[in-house]
DNA sequence: TGTACATCAGTGAACGCGCGTTCACTGATGTAC
DNA sequence: TGTACATCAGTGAACGCGCGTTCACTGATGTAC
């Protein structure tokens, strides 16, 4: 006999698809099997997020305020930041895999664009103090977009398999800053 | 009133499903749909690829051989193996979307493992130049790695729409290669 | 303290759709003699 | 040159399924008086 009405319900279905897609990817959500996670009649989403893109914009949305978050938390240091950005993508691997998927969510969303800018200013600001004293800003710009890369490609290719990293992902990745960065 | 026989219906629903994900993702792909734009029956796909996960199987393993000709190509520097690496994902968007999403297909398939091991291969045998010398085996395998990462994180991210490259994304590619590894 | 009413959250039945897969079949092609 | 036969490629009808979405509804909650 659960109660009518539920508690938290929103947050408990965005948790659920949270877990399915880790688990078996994004195009495993649906929401007749999320309200099923939270036992709760299929028509129940819909109640909360319009539709099932609406569920995974939320989602995406979230993502980026939570990397935003991580990415400030690094102070501007420019390896700190992408070894954040890896970190980010390790434990939240669902909330990555959608957040690089726009024609999953509504990408013109008010909110998620405003959290996704944040970001990509954090990135560039991350790479004054790695790019050579006196470069110019294309040059500053290429090295924070290169390093933006390099932590995104290395987080993709561990999320799909392709590489599987001995030990902890951050640590190699901080290898492979070094590797191309030398020490900035 | 279309032949009996088709000619090359195998090669045929291959290049309209390189269409359809290049156009609407690899989500968008379904077997009658392709049937359709061949103007066959919706039944004839499973003839020849037994099914969908067969099919995607046959593209992805037709991607990673032509990638690994493409890597071949760049005669082992480092720099242009990566930029071909960049050219190819470029070029070809459905393959490239699909290689890196093993849930799609049989991943264990014996051609598509093959085809799969040559080019990490070729991506690992392209450092030998670019590390400096009397580096140890660890440290070429990780510019090897920093390399990979840096050119898929790029090719990814133009892919999605994170990144809009101003003119031609192999040239910004060539930039970034340089502004993180130096001449190397 | 009690009552009326508005608002919100979740229900459950129904809809129409597109999908992958199966299967007995038929048309076309090639080969052996 | 002709005939029988095996093989292959594609057909079309049928199946069952899970999905997103709609909609009138009901239960629960909170607020005004």
């Amino acid at each position: 006999m659960p109660p009518y009405h539920h508690g938290d319900l929103r947050r408990e279905l965005l948790e659920a698809a949270v877990e399915a897609i880790a688990d078996r990817g994004a195009a495993a959500v649906t929401l007749r099997g999320l309200a099923a996670d939270c036992g709760v009649s299929h028509a129940a989403p819909a109640h909360h997020f319009g539709d099932k893109a609406g569920l995974l914009t939320a989602l995406a949305t979230d993502g980026f305020e939570r990397l935003g978050e991580a990415l400030a938390a690094a102070g501007g240091d420019f390896l700190e930041t992408g070894l954040a950005y890896v970190r980010f993508a390790c434990d939240h691997p669902a909330h990555f895999e959608v957040m690089f998927q726009p024609s999953l969510y509504h990408a013109d969303d008010e909110a998620l664009v405003t959290a996704r800018a944040r970001t990509s200013e954090l990135l560039g600001a991350s790479s004054r103090a790695a790019a050579p004293l006196g470069s110019s800003s294309g040059r500053r710009r290429e090295v924070a977009l290169a390093g933006w890369c390099l932590m995104h490609g290395f987080a993709s290719l561990v999320r799909t398999g392709a590489i599987t990293p001995e030990g902890d992902p951050v640590a190699t990745a901080r290898r492979l800053g070094r590797a191309a960065f030398g020490s900035r």
